[in-house]
RNA sequence: GGGGACGUGGCGGAAUUGGCAGACGCACAUGACUUAGGAUCAUGUGGAGAAAUCCGUGGGGGUUCGAGUCCCCCCGUCCCCACCA
């Protein structure tokens, strides 16, 4: 009897070997057609979490599975180390944010080994190595040379925990929560530095050069918000233009009122002195309310007039300009036409204010009256009261008038976006400075490129102050002026952590490279990005600023140098950075029940004092434990500190009150703590506080990493994740174990002749399975390749008990199966490759190759259908012809039965599913 | 309010272009082997029924020889956007 299989003993033994020869070390090979295979790289935020195995052992399966099949496939790693939580470790204990996380990826960079990931170790990029952000520096620089980065003053959202602005997509949710701590962000006025992405809205929104999940796509599109229609120029009567943003241009002849944000910049120059009083405390009111007060459209409209009046420009009708809070200065031009007859919100504020209602587009068959409407009605219908388009249905209506607007120089055809431009400013220490130096003569001045990087300092005080701690740095604060030399003062504030991740793709390419970013060398080989992966999260974060990057990129000619050595034929590298995109779920917590205790104690308001609390066995029986006044008999469902809530079996809570001296017993009656209670828990994102989280290196641990990379491929659709079951790795843990055995306890003694049909069969068998493995890694199937796999195993199990395991095809069978293996569990394929005297490494071998002949069955179950019922199996030759099928399906004993003396009405035969339907 | 995804046994999940619903696995049941079992092996396992058989993919309609799959209407869950002009 061989050995037991011992995952502990082989995986590092391989691991070793694999890194001492390189075997995952890519470069360039022209003669190869070239495969880059993305993940998205970790926070080294402390340990490696489940989380990360479950984002990264597939792709690296299907990394694999390219490079067997020939491709040259490049799979990197690093780590996106800047960032917030660094900060607040030297808070709160004590600790340098350098010292924190480089000790983290040490750390992470052992566990991540542990995993037997194809990683090219000698490609990883660290984002706050100097000689990473040196090059982010050297992006700002470029950037602001080319007019994508500029300063600005802004209301602009301030997380006041993380203390630090945020960008508009690093806020979410109806309470505008901060995206990293949740907490409710407040607005500020400050100068900060944006990105231009607004620059390509319009191209963003355009997914069709690149296969992402729809989803994703939806997500950006609805972020990105395009919207077209018309900028009308109104005019004040003050003479100056008023130009407003409207999707509706021909609703223009029903605008019987204005209204402005509160904080347009007319708002003084309109406001008249009769109107000043109410107009400042509408305004003062504004302010005070909250983002999430003022968005609420299911409020009351409010407003105030200014006293002015504007000019339609296509009646020359003379209307009021009013100021609400619905119309906000973020979108558009913060100041709007209104058509309440069509639009209703305007609808809502003409009816409190008593301002006018005229219909202009009349629905067909329909008589609606401004005076008499009850809603807006924003639908089509044909254009009434609007002078020279009267009669113009909407079909054409919008072209029609947006034509004689332009025709007649009052607007024009736009297009507006709810993109806003990127806020890259961060009032925080751990991160790339922003290279700009602010001189008293010279303004804000760029760092010149050959000062890069601009160091961050070490000795830096931690203090949550809400400004950046490099402000309270003398040493990095005080510089000079590069073009005068006088003394100048650094920006202090850092870039936002994102901007580090929107090219990690690129400095993978050549992480040492000290002449740019990257080497344009390698770029023209390996861009772009053929298989993206990574979480949904990051839909409107990192997935459009690492796009606009790319874009930005081209702006600035930075891809230049690459696109003179790229071969003809491929994708353009400066147009998407990732080809494709697949987003796998997330790993939820075990769900479990809690224990079933009986407390007894005294009862003190609405909860009970506990004297003693005893757990019962899981099977007792309810009706045995007699509950009195003093007693509460249930499950926990909750534990906090000192305080139980315990469900009882009618579905109400109880709380109970754990004393120091309340006597808690397990089953067995033996004396335990409050901390060995469990309580119930559903499947819920992992996290320590709910004590639900799967360690990584203890599964691994206990089960070894191949045990652990299959039982996470196989027990979920990737795409959807879902509750650890602690139980089901068993699942997995048995699958090896049979194949290990299969394997090493070689050939056994079977008498007899192998027969023919049972070669073909299990030939059969695996080429099927070799069909369903590749077709499961190309589409990301991984728990189906993963079941194919073990009918093999099964089907191998069962051939060992019959002569065929004498015959050749028993071994070919083996060997393939490690074959298609080596992607899932590469530890267990490769010692087992070596156990059956092949070649090392498997993991270089070419992919089985999948023959649709040997596949084919040579017999099939022919299933009979009685007007759609199956009645009857009958086995048939594969290569039955139509007409037989249909003789041998009618005259089979299930069919007749059916059939009674009926004469059939018609027969269906469907060929490639082996069925045929009889209609009586 | 707008948009998107989804709904299949006790559970995770399988089912090319419409073509045998429930692959594979967990759990469970019975038996075997065992001092023992959270090991292993064998068998069974969608529901009802003694059986023949009938019913079954959230509910209701429809198209079709045939629907988990396509169409319409509901119900439910999750996600995104949202006084966006």
């Amino acid at each position: 009897m061989a050995e037991k299989y011992n995952p502990q003993q082989i995986e590092p033994k391989w691991q070793t070997r694999w890194e001492a020869d390189g075997l995952y070390r890519s470069v360039i090979d022209e003669s190869r057609p070239k495969h880059y295979a993305l993940t998205m790289l970790p926070y080294p935020s402390g340990d490696l979490h489940i989380g990360h195995w479950y984002a990264m052992s597939p792709s690296d399966a299907r990394a694999r599975f390219m490079r067997m099949r020939g491709y040259n496939v490049m799979f990197p790693m690093g780590f996106d180390a800047f960032g917030l939580p660094a900060e607040n470790a030297a808070i709160s204990r004590n600790i340098h944010p350098k010292q924190w996380t480089y000790a983290n990826i040490a750390r992470m960079r052992i566990q991540m080994r542990t995993m037997g990931a194809m990683f090219d170790w000698d490609r990883e990029a660290v984002s706050s190595d100097p000689e990473y952000y040196r090059w982010t520096e050297w992006f700002f620089l470029k950037f602001y040379e080319h007019g994508l980065a500029y300063k600005q003053m802004a209301t602009v959202d301030f997380c006041p925990h993380c203390n630090t602005t945020l960008a508009r997509e690093q806020v979410w949710g109806d309470d505008h929560h901060c995206e990293r701590c949740g907490t409710p962000v407040i607005k500020k006025d400050l100068e900060q530095w944006f990105f231009r992405t607004t620059r390509f809205a319009d191209e963003m929104m355009d997914h069709s050069k690149i296969d992402w999940p729809e989803r994703v796509n939806v997500m950006q599109e609805n972020w990105i918000g395009k919207s077209e229609g018309a900028h009308v120029k109104f005019v004040t009567q003050h003479g100056d233009e008023l130009t407003v943003f409207t999707t509706r241009p021909d609703t223009l002849w029903g605008a019987t009122f204005m209204v402005i944000a509160p904080e347009h910049p007319l708002v003084e120059k309109l406001t008249t002195d009769a109107q000043r009083k109410q107009v400042e405390s509408y305004i003062a009111n504004a302010k005070a309310q909250t983002e999430i007060e003022r968005a609420d459209a299911t409020k009351d409209k409010t407003g105030v007039f200014t006293g002015s009046y504007a000019i339609n420009p296509v009646n020359n009708e003379q209307i009021p300009i009013w100021i609400a809070d619905y119309v906000l200065m973020g979108y558009g031009m913060g100041a709007i036409m209104a058509v309440p007859a069509h639009d209703q919100r305007d609808f809502e504020f003409a009816r409190k204010f008593d301002l006018p209602v005229r219909v202009v587009i009349q629905p067909d068959g329909e008589n609606l009256d401004g005076a008499t409407q009850t809603e807006a009605y924003p639908g089509d219908g044909k254009m009434v009261n609007s002078g020279p388009f009267n009669g113009t249905s909407t079909d054409e209506s919008v072209a029609k008038v947006t034509a004689w607007l332009e025709e007649k120089n009052l607007g024009h055809y736009a297009v507006n976006y709810r993109l806003r431009d990127w806020l890259i400013s961060r009032q925080r220490y751990w991160g790339a400075p922003i290279p700009i130096i602010y001189c008293p003569t010279h303004g804000a001045v760029p760092v010149p490129e050959k000062d890069l990087p601009v160091l961050l300092p070490d000795d830096v005080e931690f203090m949550p102050t809400g400004e950046s701690p490099l402000k309270f740095h003398a040493g990095f604060l005080n510089t000079t002026c590069p073009i005068c030399g006088g003394p100048a003062k650094r920006e202090t504030d850092t870039m936002d952590t994102f901007m580090c991740s929107s090219w990690y793709q690129l400095r993978y390419l050549s992480p040492k490279y000290d002449k740019g970013p990257f080497d344009p060398k390698e770029a023209a080989y390996w861009l772009p990005v053929d298989q993206y992966t990574g979480g949904i999260e990051h839909a409107t974060m990192h997935l459009m600023y690492t796009r606009f990057f790319t874009k930005a990129m081209r702006e600035c000619g930075i891809w230049d140098d690459t696109i003179k050595l790229r071969k003809p034929g491929q994708p353009p590298v400066d147009d998407e950075p990732m080809l494709a995109l697949f987003n796998q779920g997330m790993i939820l917590g075990e769900p479990r029940g809690g224990n079933t205790v009986v407390a007894k104690g005294s009862w003190e308001a609405n909860r009970l004092n506990a004297a003693t609390i005893q757990v019962v066995a899981d099977s007792a029986d309810e009706l045995s434990i007699s509950e009195d006044a003093d007693t509460v008999f249930g499950e926990i469902v909750k534990r906090t500190e000192n305080f139980l809530s315990i469900e009882k079996a009618d579905g109400q809570q109880v709380t109970v009150e754990v004393l120091s001296d309340t006597k808690i017993t397990d089953p067995g009656g033996n004396e335990i703590t409050l901390a060995d209670l469990r309580f119930h828990l559903d499947a819920e994102k992992m996290s320590k506080s709910k004590g639900n989280v799967v360690a990584p290196d203890q599964v691994v641990a206990r089960y070894g990493a191949d045990t652990v990379r299959g039982y996470l491929m196989f027990a979920f659709r990737w795409e959807l994740g879902g509750p650890w079951d602690s139980q089901g790795i068993q699942g997995v843990v048995r699958w090896l174990n049979d194949v290990w055995n299969l394997v090493t306890d070689g050939r056994p003694q079977v008498a007899g002749q192998p027969s023919e049909s049972d070669v073909r069969a299990l030939r059969r068998k695996v080429h099927q399975t070799i069909q369903r493995v590749t077709e499961g890694l190309e589409t990301f199937g991984f728990n189906t390749a993963v079941a194919a796999l073990m009918e093999l195993k099964n089907t191998l199990l069962a051939a060992r008990k019959m002569p065929v395991v004498n015959d050749p095809a028993y071994d070919e069978a083996i060997a393939t199966m490690l074959l298609l293996m080596a992607p899932f569990t590469p530890h267990v394929a490769e010692e087992l490759w070596e156990c059956i005297g092949r070649q090392y490494s498997v993991h270089t071998q070419p992919w089985p190759q999948f023959d649709p002949a040997i596949a084919k069955a040579d017999e099939i179950t022919l299933v009979v259908q009685v007007n759609g019922k199956v009645r009857d199996r009958i086995v048939v030759p594969a290569d039955i012809t139509e007409d037989d099928a249909k003789a041998k399906a009618l005259a089979s004993e299930g069919a007749q039965k059916y059939i009674g003396g009926n004469q059939p009405k018609k027969v269906f035969y469907v060929a490639d599913r082996g069925m045929v339907n009889i209609v009586v």
